[in-house]
DNA sequence: AGCACGCCGACT
DNA sequence: GTCGGCGTGCTC
């Protein structure tokens, strides 16, 4: 018998099959991992395949040397996602494994908890008398544990003495059992059971559509507060009903407590917790709990896709459009993509769910290949807060040169006034966005990276926000000499900070990036916030998500033209998307809530379609655009990034898969609607300089994308040559 | 990725 | 003579 075994080093070079001989005292098992002598190492490999026979000679073929489980550690699910994922975006294998088969399962650091617990035997319950009435300790032992039948061994030690209880045992008046305990992740959240609620009309309509399975794939498309939650329960129950299990995804770790609340309440137990906020023992228990069957029902962040279920009856992926879903580093892919093929193989419905989806998942839902399900009411009939479009020209032109507008200044006094809650938001860290030159409009710049440092008040330092390398602030301009220095756009320590001269008497929280890096800091931050009446919060994205908070009557975003101008084909619809995530912050319970939307550019339609809530005109709108320029998803973005710490060679090498790449577009005219060779925009990141090929293709053509791998798997010491289909960012 | 092999310059 | 620099090539 011989093993087709990948081996654990994630390279290029050794992204493929090697041929192993199984043991013959041994049964190697398809999926499991193994131990193999690899030149003249001994590294850890995965059997992809077992066969009777092999291509190579003898004397090439070495001998697995053991199993490392006795079991399978890949199912058979996971063996074809591997290889589907490795078609679609040109992943190492060894990269999807380690996806698949976490670090702390593989690295064998981590291992099980046990813990002892003592009962009183049937011979101690029928000799309790004889004990010596000089043994004290011996008989209150044994009488607690008459009453409380079993006890951590631990306890009764430190309680009674550590040889109280040895004699114990050693006389057989006390037995003990050995379990594994799990490290559970929100222990605290118990399970509270609670009842199903009752569903509106529109709800069970949008449960039994899910379930019919008339198309595997679902998008629920409701406004903020049209129960989403409760659909995905329902559908989840019935999995559950059918001994199936389910995948619950939402975008980020913050918002995962919540949910498992929600969860544990309607579930119990059965609810695990997988993400990469975990402990390393708390991901190793988790995930074994899942993998035995124990847990049946998952709800994590973006990995959690890959939660080593059997047997699933549905998945969910809440706020679908949420840019988390997309993995930005190494092994990238998209959630709903390896959802996908999850569903298909489990012949099991795929939910996604947003009140703005994203325009290419509309797409497929207006072209019927998802089901559209419309929740278009909100369960408790408040009507979505009133938006107020605020043009920050006129206020610069009437003199107020500050970040807020008269008006949002006029809408906080009365929030705090009423005591109530004011949400600030702006996607920006740090103090100021760069220091510039006020002479020569110099710009201070990472040494390692092409790109504006950033300042930060708190520790004074300029940052790179790309290698976080540190840098003192300039005293006078390196180019000109120049002592007059300017600090460039606000950040949201500089809004803390104008807004405490503003409103000195008022609470004032801040939650960015750089207040949250500490464990529970976002938790923290939010309960103290949620405390405090009146107060201001002041956030960047990561206040836009998902989180609840009842007494915010007023939302204000203070420069909501930040994502417009990226230079990017998603810009409009992230902008839409952000406000109107931020917006539903606003009044969520009984009061009504308002938003104040600051911008440089009142009249743009995006901003005309949030204030009305209008996603179907915004949808309209923007899918025009994209089918006029040919961009997703009327075709496939693929970039070539080249980098290497040698400009020349990664600039030759660009300009080399060009050639090719123009000779295959000559192939295949009418596939290539775009093909250029350039400069990455971050022409410099760590060191490396970036040269990167773009294109869009006809959607839908795997050959073709075949081909464009192909041409780009260079193996060069010297330069990288990464092919990325649908990048979520050009940079 | 690691590790051996190999070919060249410096030096106990 | 030999020690050690890292360029090259291979790993079932």
């Amino acid at each position: 018998m011989f093993a087709e075994v990948i081996v654990d080093v994630s390279t290029n070079s050794l992204d493929k099959i090697f041929d192993y001989e199984c043991p013959e005292n041994q049964t190697i098992l398809l999926g499991q991992r193994v131990l193999v002598p690899f030149g003249n190492r001994t590294i850890q490999g995965y059997v992809l395949n077992l066969k009777e026979t092999t291509n190579l000679n003898k004397n090439q073929i070495k001998q697995i040397l053991k199993p490392l489980d006795n079991f399978a550690i890949i199912i058979p699910e996971m063996l074809n996602l591997i290889f589907e994922l490795k078609n679609i975006y040109n992943l190492r294998i060894i990269d999807i494994l380690h996806l698949i088969v976490p670090s702390q399962i593989r690295s064998g650091k981590v291992k099980s908890q046990t813990e002892t617990f003592c009962y009183l035997t049937s011979f101690g319950m029928e000799h309790l008398n004889k004990i010596k009435a000089n043994s004290k300790n011996q008989i209150s032992a044994c009488a607690y544990l008459k009453n409380v039948a079993s006890e951590s061994i631990v306890k009764l030690k430190k309680q009674f003495g550590n040889a109280t209880i040895n004699k114990l045992i050693e006389k057989g008046f006390v037995g003990f059992v050995t379990e594994n305990k799990s490290r559970l992740p929100m222990q605290e959240i118990s399970p509270n059971l609670e009842d199903d609620l009752v569903l509106t009309k529109k709800q069970m309509e949008a449960v039994n559509q899910i379930l019919s399975k008339q198309k595997l794939v679902n998008l629920l498309f409701g406004v903020t507060g049209s129960g989403k939650t409760e659909v995905y329960m329902h559908v989840i129950k019935n999995a559950l009903k059918n001994n199936q299990t389910a995948i619950m995804l939402v975008p980020e770790i913050s918002l995962t407590p919540k949910t498992v609340k929600q969860f544990r309440a309607r579930f119990g137990s059965t609810v695990a917790v997988l993400h990469s906020g975990l402990s390393d023992g708390e991901k190793y228990d988790e995930w074994f709990r899942i993998f035995n069957g124990e847990a049946k029902i998952v709800v994590g962040a973006r990995s959690a896709i890959f939660a080593p279920l059997k047997n699933l009856g549905a998945i969910i992926i809440d706020e679908e459009h949420d840019g988390s879903y997309q993995s930005e580093n190494n092994p990238r892919y998209e959630t709903n993509e390896v959802a996908f093929i999850r569903a298909k193989y489990n012949n099991c419905p795929l939910v996604l769910g947003s009140a703005t989806p994203t325009i290419e998942s509309f797409y497929k839902a207006q072209n019927g290949s998802y089901n559209l399900i419309t929740l278009n009411e909100r369960i408790n009939k408040m009507p979505l807060p009133k938006m107020q479009i605020v043009d920050m020209c006129k206020e610069f032109r009437s003199g107020n040169t500050s970040i807020f507008s008269g008006e949002l200044i006029n809408e906080i006094s009365k929030s705090i006034n009423n005591n109530e809650q004011t949400i600030l938001f702006l996607n920006r860290r740090g103090f100021s966005s760069f220091q510039m030159c006020r002479e020569c409009g110099y710009v201070a710049k990472c040494s390692d990276c092409d790109v504006s440092l950033v300042y930060h008040k708190e520790d004074n330092l300029l940052k790179c926000h790309y290698c976080g390398k540190k840098f003192k602030p300039l005293t006078k301009c390196p180019n000109c000499g120049n002592v007059n220095l300017k600090l460039g756009n606000t950040g949201t320590e500089k809004v803390v900070e104008e807004l405490k001269q503003i409103f000195p008497k008022t609470p004032i929280f801040r939650m960015d990036n750089d207040t949250t890096t500490t464990k529970n800091a976002h938790a923290k931050i939010l309960t103290e916030f949620e405390k405090t009446k009146p107060s201001i919060l002041v956030g960047t994205q990561m206040i836009a998500k998902g989180h609840d908070f009842p007494s915010v009557t007023l939302v204000g975003i203070l420069d909501a033209d930040l994502s417009l101008f990226y230079s990017d084909y998603k810009a409009n619809e992230k902008t839409y998307q952000l406000v109107t995530q931020v917006a539903g912050r606003a009044g969520r319970k009984n009061l009504e809530g308002k938003v104040v939307l600051q911008t440089f550019f009142p009249k743009h339609y995006v901003y005309n379609f949030c204030a009305n809530y209008d996603y179907l005109r915004f949808y309209n709108k923007e899918i025009n655009l994209r089918e006029t320029a040919s961009f997703p998803p009327f075709s496939k973005i693929i970039r070539v990034l080249v980098t290497s710490e040698d400009n020349e060679l990664a600039k030759n090498l660009t300009h080399n898969l060009f050639l090719k790449f123009k000779d295959l577009r000559i192939n295949n005219k009418t596939e290539f609607y775009f093909l250029e060779a350039m400069r990455s925009p971050h022409a410099k990141i760590k060191k490396k300089f970036r040269y990167q090929v773009l294109m869009r293709i006809k959607e839908n053509n795997q050959n073709l994308v075949k081909q464009i791998f192909e041409i780009s798997n260079i193996t060069n010491k010297n330069v990288t040559v990464f092919v990325e289909v649908n990048p979520q960012n050009l940079g």
